[in-house]
DNA sequence: ATGTGATGAATGAACATTCACTCGCCCCAA
DNA sequence: TTGGGGCGAGTGAATGTTCATTCATCACAT
């Protein structure tokens, strides 16, 4: 998805966009509260005071990070429920995504900043808190699809799995990013990683004969 | 692990650990780069001058932080190691914490803090790293144990799983704090976190016997 | 007296937020 | 075609606040 983000950054796209991409990056580098209106005004290549006109906040900013990544999240679930193999899409959208924040894509440090940010700022942490749980419906609607039960269904015995998988994936990214273990390391765990995934795409799945 | 803490609070004690603790709170409440030193001198009920005595930077108080969560790990470790049933032990030891970190004692948002803190800050990036593989390193003795072969053997065959442990038992911890989801939800996914920490012990006492 | 642990006011830098202002652009009357 | 006037993006200096860090001073036990 960054990539998708790198590729459009010199061809012409809403303005808010390119200063999002900013000020994802400043957050990354200097932390939430780290990061100064004047550093973020600057990274985003403007004024202090014409900054305030796009964003008058930081919670403000963390919204709209939030609702541009919701956005590729649900256009990538619309795809897993159009695909033949809801399961095996989901699965490997699952791997890849885990691949990416490996190796190219930093968000890490963003989402360490946003958690940690999440747990202190109330009105940051409605914002997180909307968001994950959207991201954990669109999980348990592919659940539903997969073990083909009605989708209340599966809200009611895979809530626990939608919240882990969410929970792997953003843990996995964080993790990605600490700088300790040799590559070797990181790919190792990255696979193990995936194996839990798959462990608990199998539970849902096992439910299907089971009923 | 808190309930110790908590405890000994009002005994006599070595001054630094009350400070110690007011750290903690701080930190858990307005954030590494939030918290200013005029606030964790208020916190640690002295004067400011007075407060640079005893930690010249955020960096000092964040390694003596790690320097005593992890003489409290190692003490549980040893305690694993000595035991008739090291799996038993060990498995029991992690599903405590899960409990533990899920009521009572609120630990994940400084852990939130300093992981965002890693992954910016070199210094801190450096300690949290030698903290994280010093547990790395106890988990694969108990594993070798556990799989009865030797330590060096277990260190090649189980780096990832020790990893995935320690990313586990940290991610559960932060999620345990989000505010979300009701009571229900985050038992059940304790619940799921401790299957998915058992299944990974499950690999490594299955090595036991193919061997 | 003297050393030790503690104080909190002082300093200058950095911060959030506001505001008076410039400039380029487009629409429309003449 | 032209020119004036309004509109909104953009500026950066000004204001009052908070920050990290230092240091002259204090209380007091020895």
């Amino acid at each position: 998805m960054t990539s998708t983000r790198m590729a459009l950054a010199t061809a012409a796209r809403p303005r808010e966009a390119e200063i999002l991409d900013s000020i994802r990056q400043t957050f990354a580098e200097k932390g939430f509260d780290g990061a100064s209106m004047q550093d973020l005004a600057r990274a985003a290549g403007m004024s202090v005071g014409n900054f305030y006109r796009y964003f008058p906040s930081k919670a403000a900013m963390v919204e709209a990070i939030v609702t541009r990544d919701l956005a590729e999240v649900e256009e990538k679930f619309t795809g897993i429920a159009a695909a033949a193999d809801p399961l095996a899409a989901l699965r490997c959208g699952l791997h890849q995504h885990i691949e990416e924040e490996c190796s190219g894509c930093d968000d890490g440090p963003l989402w360490a900043e946003i958690t940690a940010a999440a747990l202190r700022k109330p009105e940051i942490g409605a914002v997180v808190q909307k968001m994950e749980s959207e991201i954990r419906g669109y999980l348990l609607s592919a659940f539903a699809m997969i073990a083909g039960m009605p989708r209340d269904e599966a809200e009611r015995r895979f809530a626990a799995h939608s919240a882990m998988v969410v929970m792997l994936v953003k843990a996995a990214a964080i993790q990605a990013q600490a700088g300790g273990q040799v590559s070797a390391g990181r790919i190792e765990l990255n696979g193990l990683v995936k194996r839990m995934i798959d462990a608990v795409l199998a539970e849902v799945a096992a439910a299907q004969s089971k009923d």
